[in-house]
DNA sequence: GTGTTTGCAAACTTTTTGCAAACAC
DNA sequence: GTGTTTGCAAAAAGTTTGCAAACAC
């Protein structure tokens, strides 16, 4: 049986925090803006929030080089990856569930889902290099 | 310019210990096994390599929740990982060349690659949950 | 000989955890 | 009232770094 869960004030600020970005923030980065509405959040609060909204499957979290980020979207997508900056934002990519079936039955995995990463060099980080 | 690279006796053994593993060992496993070889050698040396083996070429990562695994495999493939015991395993997945130029066009950044994790349950963690 | 690499240890970053008080239901 | 959640602070885990000595070329 699931925990059961209730609804604290820093539980909902947490939550809006990561609904609020379209940028994929870093736990600290909601920290930090979690801290903007009340100063007294705590840092193992927000990372026990973010965990459970992972787990309650409120809210996602994308694996890149350099860290975790979370997602406000919770329907499969793919991401795109800056390897020199960081950043990282949605991708298009027609998710094909078929390939999760074949991957199970190679793998004997028992497979519920897949994500693609896209890894190069957004536009900010292009102009950079040009200047070099 | 390419930083000018030594051939050390101490890269040479993390590079012999990624390969001899298929399971994608972490840092602390590679570091691990070559301790067995070398009983001298330190933890930031096996890092320091790892990070330039990479930058080279020779090995790749991977980034999986739990943290990042390497890869002897340096060619473009899937993985699959344990969403129970963390483990991770290659998986069969066509790559598909095609897709980073539609990301590239869709995003702007300048795609170079992609990277496709299956998240799942594997054997060993299914019976675990069948005897539970 | 020159410049890279190593071992060591300390520092840093990120995340988790024990506990008593505070809070949601 | 009962059991969950919080804030705090410490600890844990994972990785990086400064430096002098050792080594590769």
């Amino acid at each position: 049986m699931a925990v059961q869960r209730r609804n604290t004030h820093q539980r909902q600020l947490v939550l809006d925090a990561v609904i609020a970005r379209s940028d994929h923030p870093t736990a600290e980065e909601i920290y930090h803006d979690v801290r903007a509405h009340d100063e007294k959040i705590s840092r193992g609060t927000v990372y026990r929030n973010l965990n459970l909204l992972e787990e309650a499957g409120a809210i996602r979290s994308v694996h890149v080089p350099g860290g975790n980020r979370f997602d406000r979207r919770i329907e499969d997508h793919a991401h795109v990856t800056c390897l020199i900056c960081g950043s990282v934002q949605d991708a298009p990519l027609a998710y094909d569930d078929a390939v999760d079936a074949r991957a199970a039955a190679e793998t004997g995995y028992d497979v519920e889902s897949h994500s693609t990463v896209f890894y190069g060099i957004c536009p900010a980080c292009q102009r950079k290099q040009q200047t070099t």
